[in-house]
DNA sequence: CCCTCGTTATGACAGCTGTCATAGTAGCCC
DNA sequence: GGGCTACTATGACAGCTGTCATAACGAGGG
């Protein structure tokens, strides 16, 4: 999650986004994502007048597109792709960031949806929306190495879901523990369900 | 979930768990929490000096005991335990409470992490301690039912894992599908742990 | 030069937060 | 009754929140 340059209008999107992840939707204050995007708090009334509710669903959609690329990027990246590989790669980004990063940031979907599924129907929705974005890719890329098409997205659900889990654990552990092991347990099952065809 | 006749004190712990369940901690407030337990505004600086973060703490702790609880009465109401049917009490908690309930509320051990991971040191300790005394009961299950000790650990973290990541996705989208998911994908992997051995 | 429009600046608003100081009450033991 | 302890009541505090009104800027076109 590198932030790129762009207009100040994208660059608060993203702002937002990170900002969530760490400390929540709620605990994330409009001045200070005009702060970390380094934009003027001026302009924040000028490109989301819709108020927070605007800025959050828009940084829950940016994070349900992001998530959908990576995952096209991770297939990319692989020269025969298998469900297992797709899936300790998703699980990779996290533990990498761990790593090197420290455990400050979980899913910014998550955190939406924990802090506003009840309190905001429109960023319930985002969040949803995000999901889905995320789950669609997955769920193609299943089928395309052999997963029967009734199970794909089932199991593109229990990749994500279990990776969610996994996050919320392991940034309370403060220990990748959580993350290795799903990927790990997980890994010849979903390899299985794309060879018994 | 069903409130105990308790003292005043224990109330407002069980009201925090309540209402960080449902809001987040930081949408949480200590008036609310009195307010909600019917107790008096002047007993939160009396039971918990040490302010709201004590209170989150509590709260955990009153979690994580309720679920690791929750795992010893599934076992016993089951004659003939597997680990997939552990999983299936497990998950039908939550789909039984959404579908008469409704969507209202997720689980306070992830909301409490989600919000106070990064500015709360001690929250995010309570919270992996909750995460601990639910894990543990599961895995001494499992090791009980035939799962060779060294899988029970990473199958019990697995469980909940993928538990708390369809709790997520089931609260965004307002639908138990990814709970029934999890737990249809997930069971077989399980029971064929324990029958390799 | 002036006017316009996309952008920014600034200050104010009511409402809420956690926390604290202080006082008050009720009950029990000596 | 006096004194002590456990609990409750109440009001205030500074600090923060999202939102809004209002004004100023700055460049580009007429």
């Amino acid at each position: 999650m590198v932030k790129p340059e762009r207009g100040p209008r994208e660059r608060m999107v993203f702002s937002a986004a990170q900002l969530i992840r760490r400390d929540g939707v709620e605990a994330t204050g409009m001045r200070d994502v005009a702060a970390h995007a380094g934009a003027p708090r001026g302009s924040l009334q000028h490109y989301f007048p819709g108020g927070k509710e605007q800025l959050v669903a828009e940084a829950l959609r940016w994070a349900g597109r992001y998530a959908a690329d990576r995952v096209a990027r991770f297939l990319a990246a692989m020269e025969r792709p298998t469900p297992s590989g797709l899936f300790a790669a998703m699980v990779g980004q996290w533990t990498d960031e761990y790593r090197t990063s420290g455990f400050a940031g979980g899913c910014p979907v998550a955190a939406a949806t924990v802090d506003r599924a009840q309190s905001s129907e429109t960023a319930r929705e985002a969040a949803a929306d995000a999901f889905a974005a995320w789950t669609r890719p997955v769920a193609d890329a299943l089928t395309g190495m052999g997963v029967p098409a009734a199970r794909s997205e089932p199991l593109a659900t229990l990749m994500i879901g279990a990776l969610e889990g996994a996050i919320v654990i392991a940034r309370a552990e403060r220990d990748v523990r959580a993350l290795t092991t799903v990927a790990r347990e997980l890994g010849p099952l979903l390899d299985a369900a794309a060879t018994e065809a």
